[in-house]
DNA sequence: GCCAACGTTGGC
DNA sequence: GCCAACGTTGGC
């Protein structure tokens, strides 16, 4: 039985990684690499699948807002950047036999015509029950069917 | 830049 | 396995 399509939220500080970064890659495809929480983790590991749907957000700046969306290229594999001593990630424990955290490629979807700040996904009624909400220090978060296309649509987008 | 929230570490 | 100390995230 082939598993449904699933939708995520991924944070970025646009200092260090924007929705304009991802679209100026080769064929707009990056690895999604330095998460170094557990849950994110899992999520990136064990659920996020080719063909997923992903909200970008930029965090940490005067106006947090969903900017775009991408779609998952690749699922769950090592995240080499822990193994590179050079790595800002570099994470001494885990090791090419047994690596700790992964990752997943993006390709960037469409950039949105007006951005979905966190002001009005707290003031939308239908988006109140977002884990965006409720988990403030997740940075790969799960987004319903619901959520997604709303926030597209508020967005001024299709995919 | 402040600071609350919260995930992680490590002593016991 | 508890929990205090510590470090980081991220809204404001």
């Amino acid at each position: 039985m082939k598993s449904s399509r699933k939708y995520w939220l991924f944070k970025s500080e646009p200092s260090c990684f924007s929705f304009s970064d991802l679209q100026q890659r080769p064929e707009g495809t990056e690895p999604w690499d330095g998460v170094r929480n557990y849950q994110a983790r899992n999520f990136l590991r064990d659920e996020v699948q080719p063909g997923d749907g992903v909200l970008f957000y930029h965090s940490n700046i005067a106006r947090p807002a969903v900017v775009g969306s991408a779609v998952v290229v690749r699922g769950g594999y090592p995240d080499l950047t822990a193994l590179d001593p050079e790595s800002d990630a570099f994470d001494a424990r885990s090791t090419a036999d047994s690596p700790i955290w992964y990752r997943v490629d993006i390709r960037c979807g469409n950039q949105f015509v007006r951005q979905v700040t966190l002001e009005e996904i707290k003031r939308h009624p239908l988006l109140a029950g977002m884990e965006l909400l409720r988990r403030s220090r997740l940075s790969i978060q799960p987004v319903t069917r619901e959520e997604w296309e709303i926030i597209l649509r508020l967005g001024g987008v299709g995919e």
